[in-house]
DNA sequence: CTCGATGCAAAGGTTTTGCACCAGG
DNA sequence: CCTGGTGCAAAACCTTTGCATCGAG
């Protein structure tokens, strides 16, 4: 169900980047992290908790970009904040998130699907899951 | 069918916002931008041309706070660059961004409206039609 | 006149880049 | 070794804010 660090770090060595610690340590906390949505300040945080050593906010970033180009990631911008992180094993749901009070809620693929589908069909377009996000408001702040 | 710029000022007016040059000239350059996805730059150019002076950024982004906040507008971060600018008329398309190169495509917001019904009634979410994209990728970038 | 709007400059927040040094393979 | 990765610092980019001055009402 979940990507293991170890699957990140393989597919990293596979397309010949180098493991080094903080993207070891990188790995595990995405590893770690099951449908959070994490930006890179909070991807460096619990990195550097987990490497027992302080990583520099732009090398989280090459690291994420690494792993974007392996496919393991994506990320999205919700809302107007930074951006956030998603492996791309976690496609099975897409966010709802309220413009008032930035909360999230996640919805199954499965009930949009047909929606997703009929895009693909008429417009030719395929709809990256992750990528995908309303914007709206929630029940408390309508 | 589209806003006027009379409307918009009309409507900043009762508001008890000032008219001035610069708002007059983004006004016109919004009344003139049927379904186009402005950002603050390019507003800003345009309506230096209109105006034929130069107005600042800075003034840009307050107008646009005031047309939001009169309900004229909404402002969307489409992928991940700069945010673009929606007349709230143009509520009768959605989009569909790709995130190689940027295209969009709009979908007549009737075929999404069973979809957003379903996403109303379920979770008790407004979606904000404006705000509303979808990243994926076009028939070019598969 | 008075208070809101402007332009300029500076700051803020996020992400990217240049570079010298270090370390993985 | 040699090339790629790291940290640091600086820049780039978009957006917001402070402030003195200007001008709409």
């Amino acid at each position: 169900m979940h990507v293991a660090a170890a699957d990140l770090i393989e597919g990293l060595r596979r397309l010949g980047f180098r493991i080094t610690v903080p993207r070891r340590a990188v790995c595990e906390v995405l590893a770690g992290s099951h449908d959070e949505h994490l930006t890179a300040t909070d991807i460096q945080q619990r990195a550097a908790a987990v490497a027992g050593a302080s990583i520099d906010l732009s090398t989280v970033y090459r690291t994420l970009d690494a792993l974007e180009e392996a496919g393991f990631l994506h990320h999205v911008h919700l809302g107007h904040g930074p951006g956030v992180v998603h492996l791309s094993e976690q496609r099975d749901h897409h966010h709802l998130v309220c413009e008032e009070c930035g909360r999230t809620v996640d919805v199954p693929l499965t009930e949009l699907g047909p929606l997703l589908r009929h895009v693909e069909d008429r417009y030719r377009f395929l709809p990256d899951s992750v990528h995908f996000a309303l914007v709206g408001r929630c029940a408390e702040h309508r």
